[in-house]
DNA sequence: GCCAACCCGATAGGATTTGTCAACTATACC
DNA sequence: GGTATAGTTGACAAATCCTATCGGGTTGGC
């Protein structure tokens, strides 16, 4: 089930390179691009998206590019996978954000699927709106212990 | 991001029924779909996948059906998630029974992504792999209060 | 004015999901 | 043996979603 999508693996990595960025010095779709293996005009995309939620700023013309509106550690995984991705939960009758009934079970409060899912959905929240950019950034780096 | 499909729910919900049926009497297809509001033709290739794998028995003709071939606390929701939906490990590079490398990620042993989501997997392996049809035979059955 | 860079809408190919159809085979029962 | 029952098989079709690309438009700096 449940793979999460290319589009969310793209928009990650945008956001740790823009952490990443010395001094919030605006990035270049172009060169984001071109450093972390993204179609670039796939990325544009997302990160407009990215843009229209208010994660981040951008500049126009020369010397522009893009630059987080806020600190990473302000940036849970939660929040970037609901724009890019939709909700997070794995039923719609158990979003928080986008509740919709399950067309086909007529009694949701016997549901023994929701309620399995119930805690499945809880633990991945837990995870995923306790995580920030910030965490991403600050991983151990192992070397590459070449030859 | 991240649904479970109508397809696992289908195959949830019939293991359930069949895990409620007296005796291991067998049940028919035709009457699991009627009850239980599952297109038939689809009900019938996602039992036959369930039998393949070893958690069903069928018998043809006049008094047949299926019947579960082990107890229902011996059967996980990990377990019918993997058969009709696959790996339930959001990133191919985190999946313990189909592990694939990620084709864009050149470095996986410093990959943020997939150490963040590493710990998604845990939590949702440890929710799945634990809870069984048994379990989702005894959850408690609310009334519904009609007026 | 002109180049750099972001912005926008459309769209196309492919994969996946959901479901249907027709025909076949095995079993029970008379 | 015949007939009805019920599972088995493989192909296939519609709808949706994912991934990515294209062509142009707009804004800002110099
Ligand atoms: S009500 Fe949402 S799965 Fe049954
Ligand atoms: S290696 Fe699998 S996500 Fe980066």
């Amino acid at each position: 089930m449940a793979m999460i999508s290319q589009k969310a693996k793209y928009a990650l990595r945008a956001l740790i390179a823009l952490a990443r960025a010395p001094q919030s010095e605006p990035l270049v779709i172009s060169d984001i691009a071109r450093v972390h293996r993204i179609p670039k005009k796939f990325l544009e995309q997302i990160l407009l998206d990215l843009k229209r939620q208010g994660l981040l700023t951008s500049k126009r013309g020369k010397g522009g590019g893009y630059v987080l509106l806020r600190p990473a550690d302000k940036i849970t995984y939660g929040e970037v996978l609901r724009i890019v991705d939709g909700p997070i939960a794995p039923l719609p009758c158990l979003s928080i954000t986008a509740y919709r009934k399950c067309a086909d079970c007529l009694d949701e409060t016997n549901c023994e699927t929701r309620q399995v899912f119930a805690h499945v959905a809880d633990a991945t929240r837990k995870v995923l709106d306790q995580t920030t950019i910030a965490d991403a950034v600050a991983m151990p780096r192992h070397e590459l212990l070449a030859s």
